[in-house]
RNA sequence: GGCCGGGUGGCCGAGUGGCUUAGGCAAGGGCCUGCAAAGCCCUGUACGCGGGUUCGAUUCCCGCCCCGGCCUCCA
C-alpha cells in the first residue's frame, strides 16, 4: 500500500509519485512574516506535519522545504508603520512563527528559505524568463506574460478569460492578466540590484527559485492552503513552465479555519484567534488534536465546541496511555496487529478521522484489558497505541512529558499518600462523609483521587 | 458573473448504491463503586429540498435553496 494524495491539478485521489524511490521532496508555501501567527497558520503547519510524519513512518528520507516570505508591500507598510526597518519586524514575526510551531511540535524543516536570502536565484531566474520571451521588462518592473503559458489555469482549473479584473491600475502591463516578477524600488523602499534596475521580487516568483534551488526543477509535491491556489500557485507554475521546469509533480492544498461567524479566519477580516491566545486557553496537545484530527481537506470551525471535544477525546487517550503504563511499565512503541487498518487509513489521503477511530478501538480494547487484568495482551495494546499516537503526535510519553516540577512529584507524591492513608482509615470506619472531606479538599487542589483494584491512583486534574 | 468545495443523527465529524449503516463529545439506561472517578456494555437510527436513473440512493444524474472558498494580500 502506498500514499494516495488528492492532487488539485487533475483533481484525484492517486498514488503519490516520486522521481527517487524512497525520497520525497516536499515545497510548503510557508507564512508571510508579517504578523503573529493565529490558529489558521497552526492548522496549516499541523497538517502537513502529519503528513511529514506519516511519510517518515513509511520509511522515506524527506527534503521538507517552508519558505519564509520576508519582505512584501505589508511588512514593508508595517514597518514603515513602526518607524522600525523591515527586516526588523520580519524576524520578530518569524520568531513568533517558529514558537507556534514548536508549541505544538511541528517538526522543523529541513531547510526554512527566506526571499531576502535568495535574490541571486529570483533574479537569474527572471532573467531566463526575460531571455526567452515569456516575460517582459517595462518601467523599472518585469512581468511575466500569462498569454505565453498556453496551461495557465491548470492548476486552480480558472478560464484566464473569464476572471474577473481587478482595478486595472498598472498601465505598465501589456495584458491585465500579467503579473510583477519583479517590481522596481519606490524611494525609501528596501532594494537590490537588478539588470532591469533596483527594486524587489515579486510575490509569486520567490516559490519558483527557491523551490527550484532546494528541490530541482522537478520535485514531487506541493503544498499550501486553499486560498493559495489562485492566483499564488497558479503564478508559480506559470513562472516556472515558462522557465522550462517540469516543477512540482502533485499539488496539495489543506482546508481553512473559519471563525464563529463561519467566515475564513485571518487578519485582514479580524477574526483571528491568536496562537498564543489559544495556547492560554487549552494545553498544547490538544490545540494540536482540534487542529489536526479533522480531515486535512475539511473545513475546521474554531469554537469553544471544537475545543472542548478534542480536549475530551485527547484526554480520553491520555488516560488510557497512563493508566496501562502504570499497570504494565513503559511499553514501546510497536508495530502490531491493527497497526495495517491505521496505516490504510492515513495511505488513503491522510485519513486522520479513520485512523483516530481505529486508535479509538485499540484504547476501548485496552480499557477492556486494563479492567480484566489481561496484562500480557495490554502491554500490546499499549504498545500499538504509542506507535498511532507517534505517527501523530499525539503519544503522552513521548511527545508531551508532563511539565516540568519534576523535582517536585516525589513531594506531592508523598503529601497525596498522607491524605489518602487518612481517608483510608476514614473508610474502614465507614466514615464516609470524612472520606470524601478529605477528597474534596485533594479535588480543590487539583488533585483527583481514583480507587482502583489496585489501590488508590491520583493525578492532576 | 466565472471557477471550486460543502450541507450527515443533540453537537463535531468520517463514509458508502443494498450489508452488523465509522469515531469522539453530549444524553438516557445498565455494570463496577460506600459514593465518586476512571472504565465497560446497551440505547438513539441521520444523511438540505424537488425530480430522475435503479429492483433499491444518503451515496449516481438534473434543478433549486442555503453556507463557505478563490477571482485583491492571505495557511
Amino acid at each position: 500500500m502506498t500514499l494516495r494524495l488528492y492532487d488539485t491539478r487533475t483533481r484525484t485521489v492517486r498514488p503519490l509519485q516520486l522521481q527517487r524511490p524512497g525520497h520525497v521532496g516536499v515545497y510548503v508555501c510557508g507564512p508571510t512574516v508579517q504578523a503573529t501567527p493565529h490558529v489558521g497558520h497552526l492548522r496549516s503547519a499541523v497538517v502537513l506535519d502529519v503528513l511529514h510524519r506519516w511519510l517518515l513512518a513509511t520509511g522515506h528520507t524527506v527534503t521538507f522545504v517552508r519558505n519564509v516570505t520576508d519582505v512584501d508591500d505589508k511588512i514593508i507598510h508595517d514597518a514603515g508603520h513602526n518607524d522600525e526597518p523591515f527586516w526588523a519586524l520580519a524576524t520578530r514575526m518569524m520568531n513568533a512563527f517558529t514558537r507556534a510551531y514548536d508549541a505544538v511540535q511541528v517538526l522543523p524543516p529541513t531547510v526554512e528559505p527566506r526571499v531576502t536570502g535568495h535574490l541571486p536565484q529570483i533574479t537569474a531566474l527572471i532573467a531566463l524568463l526575460v531571455d526567452n520571451g515569456t516575460a517582459y521588462e517595462s518601467g523599472g518592473d518585469v512581468y511575466l506574460s500569462v498569454k505565453a503559458v498556453p496551461s495557465y489555469g491548470e492548476i486552480s482549473h480558472q478560464d484566464p478569460n473569464k476572471l474577473r479584473q481587478g482595478e486595472a491600475d498598472d498601465t505598465l502591463k501589456r495584458d491585465p492578466l500579467d503579473f510583477a516578477l519583479w517590481k522596481a524600488a519606490k524611494p525609501g523602499e528596501p532594494q537590490w540590484p537588478s539588470p532591469w534596475g533596483p527594486g524587489r521580487p515579486g510575490w509569486h516568483i520567490e516559490c519558483s527559485a527557491m523551490a527550484v534551488e532546494y528541490l530541482g526543477t522537478a520535485f514531487d509535491l506541493h503544498a499550501g492552503g486553499l486560498d493559495l491556489v489562485f492566483p499564488h500557485h497558479e503564478n508559480e507554475n506559470a513562472q516556472s513552465t515558462a522557465a522550462g521546469h517540469a516543477f512540482a509533480t502533485t499539488w496539495l492544498h489543506h482546508g481553512l479555519v473559519t471563525a464563529k461567524g463561519g467566515e475564513k479566519m485571518s487578519k485582514s477580516l479580524g477574526n483571528s484567534v491568536l496562537v498564543s491566545d489559544a495556547l492560554r486557553q487549552v494545553p498544547a496537545p490538544v490545540l494540536r488534536y482540534a487542529l489536526g484530527s479533522a480531515h486535512y481537506r475539511s473545513t475546521v470551525e474554531w469554537s469553544d465546541q471544537v475545543v472542548a471535544d478534542a480536549a475530551a477525546a485527547y484526554d480520553r487517550i491520555a488516560t488510557f496511555v497512563r493508566n496501562a503504563t502504570e499497570a504494565v511499565g513503559e511499553t514501546a512503541p510497536v508495530e502490531q496487529p491493527g497497526w495495517e487498518e491505521f496505516a490504510a487509513a492515513l495511505d488513503d489521503d491522510l485519513g486522520v478521522p479513520q485512523a483516530l477511530a481505529v486508535l479509538h478501538g485499540a484504547v476501548r480494547r485496552g480499557n477492556t484489558q486494563l479492567a480484566d487484568r489481561e496484562l500480557a495482551g495490554l502491554a500490546g495494546t499499549l504498545g500499538l497505541v504509542r506507535r498511532m499516537l507517534t505517527v501523530l503526535c499525539l503519544d503522552p510519553i513521548s511527545d508531551w512529558p508532563t511539565s516540568g516540577s519534576s523535582e517536585l512529584t516525589p513531594v506531592v507524591d508523598r503529601l497525596v499518600a498522607l491524605v489518602v492513608d487518612a481517608r483510608a482509615q476514614a473508610r474502614e470506619r465507614k466514615d464516609w462523609a470524612q472520606a470524601d472531606a478529605l477528597r474534596d479538599r485533594l479535588t480543590e487542589a487539583g488533585i483527583v483521587l481514583e480507587d482502583t483494584a489496585d489501590g488508590v491512583r491520583w493525578r492532576l486534574a
